[in-house]
Order: C-alpha cells, then structure tokens, then sequence
DNA sequence: CATGAATGAGAGTTCATTCAT
DNA sequence: AATGAATGAACTCTCATTCAT
C-alpha cells in the first residue's frame, strides 16, 4: 500500500518480465547459432532447446512455431543491422560518404555477428528469395533496409558516381562482392582487421580489383 | 543400325551401358530442375523420380542416396563448368586476358544453366561450404576448379595485374560479384545480353563501380 | 459479521474451509462450461484454470489430475441431479405417478443444468461406459442412481404398468428417448416450455408416438 | 501381344487396385474397432496400423490424416446404411410400413455392425453435432440420410399418424429410443433375436411403454 | 497456498530407403 | 532391371503435470 520511493513497484512482474527477454535472448542466440552451422531445416527444435539449455517444450511458450523463431531471429538482427547501417549513414552528408559509411558499418557490424552471416547471406542472396526463406515478420525489416540501400545507391547515382542504368545490377554487385569477402575472410581467420577491409572494399568500389598503376 | 551378330564385340552390353547413361542424365536432370526449384530438402526422392519418369526406387540403382545424387549432379555440372572454363583460358595467353575469358565463359555457362546457378551459388558461396553442401564425389571438380581459378589469379598477380597480398579476397570478391549479379540478373529477366553482363563485370573488375571520370 | 475472539472455536480453519469449498466450485463450474463446450480432450487444464479465475496450477491444489476433476464434476452434479429426482419420487405413492415425477424431474433439472446435458448424455449413454467415460467416484453415484431408477421401474412393472421381461430395455427407451429430445429441444432453442417437454415424454410413453385417434 | 479371351487383361494393374482396397478396409475395419473402443481422440495411428498389421507410416498412404480416415469410416459405413435404408423403405407405400421398414433395416444394420453402433451414435446425437464431431465427406451422406428419415416422419405425419406439431422432437425421440436400446442390448448380450428388437420399437412407437390393457 | 514457467512423454506426420513382386 | 508399397526413424508441436519462487 505505500510504496517508499526507493524500492522497486512491481518487483515480481519486473522479473518475470526481464526473465522471459532474457530467455528468449538465450532461445534467439542458440537458434543463431545451429541454423547459422546446420542451416534450418537440419537444426533441430530439440538441439537448439538443449543448446539454450531448456527442455524441447520449452521454446514453444516463447516462439510459436521453428518457422516463427527463424523469423523472429532474423527481424531482430536485421533490425539492429538496420539500425547499425541508418545511423552510419546518416551522419554524412555526400553520397559518397554515405556509401562508405554503409561499408563501414556493414563490415563493423559483421566482424563482430559472424555467426549471424551465413543467416544474412542465405536470406539476403541478390535481394531475392532463395528457396527456404520465409515470409514473415523480418521480411519488413528487410524491405526497409533494401529500401534504404536502394536510396543510397541512387543519391550516389543522382550525384553522379556512377551510371544509373543498371542500378540494380550496382546493388548485387555491392551486396556480392561484401558479402562473398566477409565470408571468406571471417571463415579462414576468425580475426580480421575491420580496417582492412574497409579499404578493400572501398578500394575495389572505386577502383577496381586491378593494381592501382 | 544393321545388329549383324558379327559387328560389335558386346552389343548388349554396350546399349546396356548407354541406356544406363541416359536414365542417370534423366534423374539428375529432373533433380537439377527440383533442387534449383525447391532446395536439397524440400524436393523429395519420389518428385525427382516422378519428374524423371520413373518409379521411385529406379533412383536408387543409380544413386546410392539423396546426397550421392546431389553430389553427382555437381560432380557433373562442375566439371561441364571447368571444362569450359579451362578452354577458354587455354585459349588466351596475357593473364589479363586469361581473366576476362574466365568471366565471359562464366557468363555464358550460367546464361545456358540458370537452374544449376542457384545449386552452385549454395555449394560455392565464398568457396566454403555453406550449410547443406555435402562432401562427396564434387569436391575433387571443386579442388580442380578452384585450383584453375587460384592459377589465373595468381598469373595475373605475378603479371602485376593486382597485388598478389590478400589474394584470396580477390578470388572471393569475384566469386561474389559475378555470382550475384547473375543471380539477380537471371531472376529479374529471364534473357539477359551475355554481352552486356560481361562488359559490365570487366569494367567493375578494371575501374570500379564508380563512372569513369 | 463480530469476530470476538471468544466465538467461534477454529475460525481460521472454517473459513479457509470454506473458502476451499468456493474455489472447487469455480473450478468445476468451469470444468462444466469447457468439457461441455469442447469436450473432455479438447478442453485444456490452462484454460479451464484461466476459465476459473486461477493459474494453471492451482487446480491441483484441488484436484489429482484432469480425470479427478471430471470425475469429480460428474460425481457432484450426479448425486445433486440424484437428490432432486429421489425428493421428487418419494413425493408420490402410486408406481405411475413415481414414473411422471422422475420424468418431470429430469426435465427441470436438465433445463436449468443445460451446460451438464452433454456430458450427462456422453457419461451416461445407455447405461453403459462411452469411450471417454473414466471410472472414478462419480461411479457410486451413478450406480445410486441406477439404481433408484431401476427401483421405480421395477415398482411400476410390479404394480402391472409394464411387462417385467425387458425391463432393461424399458430403462434404456426411457433414457434414450428423453435424453435425446432434451439434447435436440435445447440445442435449437435456448428456452423451451418444461411442461410442454414433461407432456410430451408422459403421453409418449403412455401412449406411444402415434397420434391419438 | 495377344490377349486370349480366358486371360486377365492387366493382372498386375487389377491386381494392385484390388489389394489397395483390401488394405484400405483393413485399415477401415482397425479404425472401427479402435475408434469405437477408446474414442477418435484416444486411439492412436500407430495402434490403428498395428492392429491392421502394419506400419506407422502405411497408413498414411492411404488416409491424408487422421480426421480423413475418421470422416472416410463415417461416409462409407454411414453410405452403407442409407443404402440399407432407402431400399427398405422403398419396398413400402403405405407410411405406417415404411416407418416399420426403418426401424427393421436400422436394427438389421447394426445387428451386423455392432461396432459401428458407437460410432454413429456419438456422430448422430440429437442429429446435431456433439463435440468432436469432424466435417468432412460424411457430412453428406448424414444430410442425405436425415432427409430421408424427415421425409418418412412427414409422410407418416401428412397421413395422419401423428401431429405434425414437434416433429422434430418425434424424430429425435424415435432415433433416441432406438440407439439406446440398441446399444444397451448389444452391450449386455452380444447376441439379440432381431424380430424381438423390432417388436419392442414398433410397439413402443405405436403404443407407448405401458403394457397394453 | 498461489503462481506460471519448465518439463518431457507422446501424438500426428513425413520421407529416405528397402524389398517383394 | 523396374516398380511402388511398406517401413520406421525422426521431426514438430501439445499439454498434463511438477516445482521453484
């Protein structure tokens, strides 16, 4: 009845409440995990249950089908990427250095989310669905963020950088190459230098893969 | 045409064989359609068969399992792929030009194949295996191809094209470039200029993707 | 309404008493409504608690397991239905005048207990176990009342209302016969005239279905 | 090449369909059993293929699911019965005798289908749905059949036979009565004298339950 | 004593693979 | 050698029941 400044109002439903964010945080990340190694049809309910150290039934009170959690996994990486990229992006004002800072961003966020790469590709491959990707909650998501790597590219084109005739073909490019590097860059050594990369891609945007002569 | 008893030395083993090299083009045919369509899951052994023409089990007097006939179809499809591949950069002789040949017998390989391009993008993606590529039969082409790739590189490499640091990024930004293009090319429009897309690739490859100033 | 402490002996244990006796009637008043509804299977534990006002778990404060419970609703609304048709029998003397009470019994208490007819109709049906039906406590009740049927019927045959030779079968038609009809006057209408119901099971008998002539 | 006269034209074919639809009433017959033993809910796909002596999955061959092999059982047996019916009825003109005929065919049939007697009961209740009653292709066949027996009472009731008023409560009395009784005799003694049944029905029909005076 | 999250056995269903014909 | 029906292990999902808070 009276409730003294310094305590907390409703201690049992806080907890209940940051307890479930916290499981489904621990469900979200062993489900990363098996459908970024296994893919997702050969990650199991049960494997990814036990990884997150719950029984089988248990996912279910937190995600109400393997379909829902694969969404709800990818809505919410995609959201943070989004948010990762939007931010970058906006604090410059060239189109130029908003591409870069879209590289930035992209090779930041992925350097430190591998796991969630392989998920990404699988989903994201040449801004089409490849078969197994589902429809669903993320699939917003990731209409805002092809929305706004679609804008980027063209202010780019607008200001110029390059050819708007086959924008298109601009994106995959941009989308494949990066893509396809982080790939291979974060399987041989989990470690990389962002740095490197950056220039690498930035590089091979401006220039060209040939030697600078 | 005329089966005088005296002519060929095994007629009926020989047709024998030939018909049994047909029926297995038939099978891996109808699994290349089903595997580009639905995924290695979601195509079932008895569609496949069914698409073929034949009854369920017929598959299995000429691959061992699911996974052997995914294996030999990119067994073969690969190495149709490197035998065009290494024509065409047999056929030339600067490493610049060896490179460019690569991509325009890439280009027009998977213009003539869009249904196996899915197929390989998954099995090749970052030349790592993705989730869901199988060990098999396949990896030996695949070691061949990539070693035929990793030779043209390096010529040109050790031709001063590109820095030979960081090659393998080099290899992957191809890779991921070309592939996804492709990829969004083909599913856009079903017909696309060969030429077009090649010169596209080269410029990239050569100057970037910014406009030439 | 005063609670001197000198009144009554343990207040503490009769309310708590009490207050147990009010919970498993909301327990069972749901009970009633859901299985009616839904069916023994298809109505959940959760729901019926949630139904209840309770959380899922409090149900097994007060009952074993979701058979109890059914049993135990049966057992109740049973041995109340058992009360009301035994006050109403032993009202009248005469054999025939038993048999018209019980059956203008039955019809005022299925059509203020309308929630219970299903389940009466699925435990009851001829007599006999329905699938579905569990054996448990409520089976006293039914024999007690089995019983006090089969007593007015044999007293009836007794004083010559009926052949005494398939008497079983008599029971059977009377129960069949009313059950139904209450099921199908009930489900069209919500509200049905008793007497109306009451007349029309008392001529059927007495006279059959065929119109007076 | 040539067919004569005496032979099987396609043995094999032939063959095959014949065996399909012994094995479908094998599975059929299981179902029956189980379904009017321990209920559709309690009776599970693996002891129906068990008890059919076969495996989990065959039976999945020949049913779509679980609902489906329940709604199939309804429609056929339910189709069988109609089929018993309508001809009965058919034989009669006067309305007094096709309502006799009714009642013989109906305690014919389930004389010979005794384990079908549950089934249809709980699918039949008060010619409405209990719960757990599917739709599907049955529900046909049911509609067909309560026209025809609606037909009938309204034949019986134009001619005069009884009031027209709650027609629809004598239909329900009718069907009621016969169930029950049928189902407590088959219970108690798996074998009943027909003639003695179909007595009892029409006598009650025609003059109630009192013993003639 | 109430709560509701966790449990895990069990159900329906699919499908790669086998094998009698 | 071809057929396609049968197999049964494995998977997703449900829900009665338990138990820490």
């Amino acid at each position: 009845m009276n409730d003294l400044p310094s305590e907390a109002p409703e201690p049992v439903v806080a907890r209940r409440e940051r307890d479930r964010r916290i499981r489904e945080e621990d469900f979200l990340a062993a489900a990363e995990r098996l459908f970024g190694e296994r893919g997702f049809q050969d990650a199991s309910m049960e494997e990814i249950a036990r990884e997150a150290g719950y029984a089988t039934g248990t996912i279910y009170r937190y995600f109400e089908s393997k379909q829902a959690l694969f969404g709800e996994l990818l809505h919410r990486r995609l959201a943070e990427y989004f948010g990762v990229v939007e931010a970058a992006v906006d604090g410059e004002a060239a189109p130029r250095e908003k591409l870069r800072a879209l590289i930035r961003a992209k090779v930041r966020f992925f350097v430190m989310n591998q796991a969630f790469l392989r998920l990404y590709i699988g989903a994201t491959d040449a801004m089409a669905g490849m078969p197994g990707a589902c429809p669903g909650p993320q699939s917003e998501v990731r209409q805002k963020f092809l929305g706004l790597q679609r804008k980027v590219l063209e202010e780019a084109a607008a200001a110029g950088l390059f050819s708007p005739e086959r924008q298109g073909w601009v994106g995959a490019a941009i989308i494949g190459l990066t893509n396809n590097v982080l790939l291979a860059a974060l399987t041989d050594a989990s470690w990389v230098e962002e740095q490197e990369l950056v220039d690498f891609f930035i590089r091979t945007m401006e220039n060209g893969l040939w030697k600078a002569s």
